[in-house]
Formats: structure tokens, C-alpha cells, sequence
DNA sequence: TTGTATGCGTTATCAT
DNA sequence: ATGATAACGCATACAA
């Protein structure tokens, strides 16, 4: 077992004081070249490396932030947390991932986490509006700033970073009329308040096309499991059926909804998209591969996590935070592939 | 902006010295209970909150482990990340997670960070077969256990935790010939370790089955691209079509490789499985609404994470590692769909 | 039972 | 240009 060396024996070493060979090794102008040059060389040869916990202790700063999202393994979230990381590597940020699993009591228990351990910041999609709002001020009023993404509609005074739910929802949903549908089954998750905004824009794309939205169109799942999001869609359908109530397209407002969605039409014998169109927000990477490949309202998710990380930078490196902010919300794209083309 | 309070401010508060408060905070038997019940209110009511980075630098232990992945937002590696992390929870370990990108500079980076920052042992799915041994040698040498999981064909001497990819890749093989499939077309990346076992495991299926082993019947794609694995599969089929070499089913290495595989096949028009039939590596969460729903060999991704990181706590815990390692093989589950039936 | 003193490894202030 | 010293917040050996 190798011993790491520290200060105090680089300069024992060398017969120099701590002090020196600190200064030394942060290229200070009150040290001559050549015991920089001894120092420098003498550290690199042995391998020396700093203790960073440290140099916390005595600047105060971690440079880490905390990410903390639902769940790591979903294809969205993941994709997001791809862009903060390639943000952070950049400024030499560390990030540590907490899941709030959607429960809000696991979400104050990772903030707590976050805190005791230590950050220079915080970006969260948080579980739910106004979740844990007290221990997001709470940070926020010690000092560490906190940055929401994704999940933008929270009360808490700060940046975020999202998309326009509304806006995309209208514009799928307005592709599908386009295309001649008329009776459109909204799929939903309970209200994680980007659906909510989803369902609105929905709504007045409707109301826009002179199309009174029908409760019997809409359906809302419980989020997360797989197998209760296919048994109520299954559900909704052959009820549906068997109540001669016509469905020519569906909207899946969320990633998950939306292909499981395929695979139940697939598994029903119902032909996409002539019998039921589909669309839906999804990033996933192989909507191509779908049966048929998926029309998608696709989030830029990579730059959701950067933005949020820059402007989170901001905040930490900003010594008077300021106490205006701003909410933005960035492009979607959306992309008709066969599941709504006729 | 309100301060947080260390034993120093409440030691004054309360007018005891600091190692009576530390002392009653930790419950220790010197301190009578009167004290502590005084102490511990205090605490509780102006919400104390030790300081993290203090405590790691005087016992050593960070708490925290590093883990380096090649990419976040893989599907499987997401989902193995996600084992890692309920295990963790579970002991109040932190993860910081860093991300290869499959390139044998940035892990020796990744490695270097985690190595700073102060970690008490790396959970890692190297980039290739002896990718950055020193570095990790070193690691191991200054104390820091390491644990490979996934790519576990390195020659580092440690617990490894993966599957047989040898046998999976053979019973996958297996159940195409079994189906009366003849001529499989093996598409697999660039050598990352477990495709090599892979391939072994599909030969030595072959040769058992009196088939010989054509080179024709195999791609190589580069990893990581999707345009380009696309690109190099339609090619090939183009080419072993205009060959007249015929192909009844494939074999895809890869999560990547046979979900795309079967978007090529669907967009060629070539009906799955009567004219190809099809069964890979995958992890996925929805074979289901794939056009067909895909075979798949399905790695017990949250097992493999959670193992993992139980055998790095296991040496991180035990005072003489042990000079005993073991290479532990997770079951893999063949599942098969659509894709293969006929 | 409580308090004092020391050190973890670094940085920063103030001598020399 | 270099060095001595204190301090960050905590834990702990030792003293009282």
C-alpha cells in the first residue's frame, strides 16, 4: 500500500516550508523560478496530487453540484444528464446524482443528502409543484443556488430550463387534425405539471379547430410501471370499443406512454396509422425501429442539461445573485414518421 | 443568506466545550444524558448540520465511490447505474459517475478526477482489455479498491461482475438453429471484451451444429454512431443480396446494433421473422412495440449493479483484502418474441 | 463527566 | 524570496 505524499513531506523532502512549496506549485509570483522549478518537478516525479477535501475545507468550495431527477435509467432523463455532465467536465464540476423515484419524501432526503455532503449548487426536476419547497429555500437562503429543469413549473424563485409544453402540445396535436383526425385519445400520466401544461395545449388546439374535448378521449395512468401503464391503455381501448366510441389517433404525452402505446396496437391487430394515428413526446433514440416508427415531439435534451448547468454556473460565480430570473423554455422538434402519415 | 452552525458556534452557545458537543452528538457513553438531550435539542432546533468535508478529512473516508461507465445514457448502462444506486443508498455511500465515451484518454482522465476528488473505491466498466492498467493499479496500490463490472474481460487482478457472455451468446445461437435457420449473419462493434466472448460463444454454436463459420456472414460496425451503424448494416445486406449469399437470420451483439437492425429490415421492406429472423443482446424496456417485437438475451442489468457494488463494499470494509478474487457470472434471461417465431 | 490540545492537508496572512 | 503561523470543522487521545 502506497502512501500519497502531502505538502508537509514534499517539503521535508526538499528541506522547504509548507508554505513554499504550496505557493510553489500554484505558480505564486512571490516564489523564484528556479524553486518553482525544484518543487514542480519534484511533485511531478512523485506523483504528487492534492488533497481536494482539503482544499474544501479551507476555500469553502466543493465544485460539485447536485443533479437530483426521478430516475436515471429513463431514456430522457438520461439524455439530460448526458448534456449537464458534458457541461460540468467543462468547468471541472463534479456531479452527484440523486433519484427522487417521484416520491417527495425521497426527494427531501436526497436534498439532505446533497446538503450535508455539499455542493456549490443544485439542479433538480422536481417531483412535484412546490415540492419540498422550504428545503429548496432553505438551500437556496444558505447560500447554494438551485436551478429546476424539466420540470419547470415549481414555485420556487429561480432559473429554469424547459421547453414550452403548451406550444409543443398544440403543434402535435394540430398535426394530427391536419391530417384529417378527428377523435383524438390523450394519454397521460398523473399530473407531473409538464403533462398539465400538455393537456392545455392540447385542449386549445381543439377548441381552435371548433372540437369539443371529450372526457371519454382521455385517459391519465400512474407513472412509472410498465405493466399498469399497458393494462390501463388495453383497458381504455377495448372499452372504448365495446362502447362504439371512435378513436383515429392518439396523443402519448410522455416517452414511456407513447411507445407502449405502439406495442399494444401492434399486440390488438389495429392498424397504425390507418386505422389510429400516433404521436407523442419521446426521446427515444430508435423511434425508427417502432411498429411503424413513431411520429415524435422530440426535446432537446442534451441542451436542457447544459443550459441548466451554465446557468446555474451563473449563479455560483455571481456575487450579488441577482434577483431577477428567467424561465427558458427551448425548442422542440417535431418529426411525422409513419405512425401518423398516410 | 444564513450561516450554518459548526460545534464551535454551539459549544459557545451553550457554553461547553466543542468535543463535549461533538461527543453528545454522536452519542457517546462520556457524556451524561442531561448533556446530550441539551446539546441535541440545540442542534435539532437551529438545524445543525455537520460538515461533511471536515469529518472526511480527519477519519479519511470520503463515503463517496466513483464509478465510470462509457456512456450515461445508455439504456443498459443506465439501468445497471441505477443498481449501483439503490445499493449505494442503502449504505450512505454517494456515486459520482464519470463517463468514458469508450476512450481509453478520457478513462485515464475519468480515473485521475475520481482519484483527486477522493473516492474509497471505483466501480468500473473498462473501456478495453487492459485500458489503463497502471492507472488502476496505482489505484488499488494507494488503498482505493476497484471492482469491474460489465467489460470484465481486463487483466486487472480484482471482483469482476458480468455474465457468461460466451454461453448467451451460444443458447442465443441455439434457439435461430433451432428454429431451422441456417445462414445468421453476425453483427456485432468494434472489440469492447464482450463482444469478442460473443462471437466465441456463436462459433463454437456453429461448429457444434456442423456449420461452418462464413466471413461473409459478418459485420463489425464502430461502435457509439447511429448513422453509421445504420450505414454499414444496410450496406452489407445491399451487398450479400447482390452476392446472392442468402441470410435467414441475424444475430445483433449489441442493444444499439439490433434495435437498429430491425428499423433497417422494416424500412427494406423485408418481412421479420419469415424472411429474417432476428435475436439479440438488449436490454431495452419495450421489445415489445418493436416492429416485431424483438428476441432478446436480457442481462440482469440492476443485479449486475448492485452486486458490483456489494463486493466493492466488501473490500473497502475488510482490513486485509484478501488476495482472493472472484469473477462472478450473472444468468442471463433468453426471451424470445415475434422477431423469431414462425 | 467535561474540557484541552492536537492534527487531518491545505491556503492565506503576516513576518522575516 | 521564503518561512512561521493560524485557520477551515471535526474527532479523539489525554488531562482534569
Amino acid at each position: 500500500m502506497i502512501e500519497r505524499k502531502t505538502l508537509k513531506d514534499i517539503a521535508k523532502d526538499l528541506k522547504l516550508s509548507v508554505s513554499t512549496v504550496s505557493k510553489s506549485l500554484s505558480d505564486s509570483y512571490e516564489i523564484s523560478e528556479s524553486t518553482k522549478k525544484l518543487v514542480k518537478e519534484y511533485a511531478e516525479k512523485h506523483n504528487y496530487i492534492p488533497n481536494k477535501v482539503a482544499r474544501t475545507l479551507k476555500t469553502g468550495k466543493t465544485n460539485t453540484i447536485g443533479v437530483i431527477v426521478f430516475n436515471i435509467s429513463s431514456t430522457f432523463i438520461s439524455q439530460i444528464l448526458d448534456g449537464i455532465h458534458k457541461a460540468s467536465q467543462l468547468e471541472k464540476y463534479d456531479i452527484i446524482i440523486m433519484q427522487s423515484r417521484d416520491d417527495v419524501n425521497l426527494e427531501k432526503h436526497a436534498i439532505e443528502v446533497l446538503r450535508i455532503r455539499g455542493i456549490d449548487g443544485l439542479l433538480i426536476s422536481p417531483v412535484s409543484y412546490n415540492s419540498n419547497f422550504n428545503q429548496l429555500r432553505d438551500l437556496q437562503d444558505s447560500g447554494i443556488p438551485v436551478v429546476l429543469f424539466d420540470r419547470v413549473n415549481h414555485n420556487i424563485e429561480t432559473h429554469k430550463v424547459g421547453i414550452d409544453n403548451k406550444l409543443s402540445a398544440y403543434e402535435a396535436t394540430k398535426h394530427l387534425l391536419d391530417s384529417g383526425k378527428k377523435n383524438i385519445l390523450h394519454i397521460t400520466a398523473k399530473n407531473i405539471g409538464v403533462t398539465a401544461d400538455r393537456l392545455l395545449g392540447f385542449k386549445k388546439c381543439l377548441k381552435d379547430h371548433q372540437i369539443e374535448f371529450d372526457n371519454n378521449l382521455y385517459l391519465e395512468c400512474d407513472y412509472g410501471k410498465h405493466d399498469e401503464i399497458e393494462q390501463s391503455i388495453t383497458k381504455k381501448l377495448k372499452f372504448l370499443k365495446s362502447k362504439n366510441i371512435k378513436v383515429d389517433a392518439i396523443f402519448g404525452a410522455t416517452d414511456d406512454i407513447t411507445t407502449l402505446t405502439l406495442g399494444i396496437l401492434a399486440e390488438m391487430n389495429i392498424d397504425v396509422p390507418r386505422e389510429i394515428s400516433v404521436i407523442g413526446f419521446s426521446n427515444i433514440r430508435i423511434p425508427n425501429s417502432l411498429n411503424p416508427s413513431l411520429s415524435t415531439v422530440v426535446q432537446p435534451t442534451e441542451e436542457i442539461g447544459m443550459v441548466a448547468f451554465q446557468k446555474l454556473l451563473e449563479i455560483i460565480n455571481s456575487k450579488y445573485p441577482k434577483e431577477e430570473f428567467e424561465t427558458i423554455e427551448l425548442k422542440t422538434k417535431l418529426i411525422p414518421r409513419k405512425s401518423t402519415l398516410l
